[in-house]
DNA sequence: TTAATACTAAACCATATAGTTCAGTATTAA
DNA sequence: TTAATACTGAACTATATGGTTTAGTATTAA
């Protein structure tokens, strides 16, 4: 329950989930991870903590540089949780006939 | 993008989780919904328009009741994105795969 | 017509979040 | 040994969030 809060608070963020998808492609330092947004490294360094706190991302100190990974194991609750309402939507047909009760 | 955001920002509260879970069941009035919850119905009418600003819930108004449906179409994008990330808890070969692919 | 119901809006409060800067620590390189 | 690098922590600011209470509006029932 507090894990789904986490993890979806955690990527409610624009600039979290653009740090997971930057950690998708492999481990980075959190300095290279910083470069790319216009922001302070301390900055990015707390969103790292959230997602860290959050179990997303593992944080590994080898010498003075930051290892961060992914963890995507957290995401499978999240995806669980939404794709019991996947039938909400899946259905062309009801899909349909709520969009045109749209007007 | 903004979407995103709204959806997981609307999803990361246990209170709105539970919202959504109650509605799955069908329709509901305004009053009838905020019952189970021990706080005021003003907050469950405020957690109400944070779920319907983020498309998840559209509220119609008959009369003087507020009647409360639940729209799990804007779901469909936030699974997606989470989808992509199947690959690195689903399978660990696929996820190595995977980034080995990237290089 | 009056009273009850089902809300919303506004004002307020406490805490959380997202950012900043500055100072300090640990580690490595020169 | 000194200087640079890669951070974290602390203090601060502004705004957002989640809740409250009070007052008011729209609708329905008596």
């Amino acid at each position: 329950m507090q894990q789904l809060d986490n993890t979806f608070t955690a990527l409610s963020d624009v600039t979290r989930r653009a740090i997971v998808a930057r950690l998708a492609d492999g481990e980075q330092s959190l300095s290279k991870l910083a470069e790319p947004f216009e922001m302070s490294q301390t900055a990015v360094s707390k969103h790292v903590r959230v997602l860290s706190d959050a179990g997303l991302v593992i944080v590994e100190k080898r010498g003075r540089i930051r290892h961060c990974k992914l963890d995507a194991a957290p995401m499978k609750e999240a995806i669980d949780w939404l794709k019991y309402y996947e039938a909400f939507w899946a259905d062309k047909f009801a899909s349909l006939t709520k969009h045109l009760a749209k007007d």
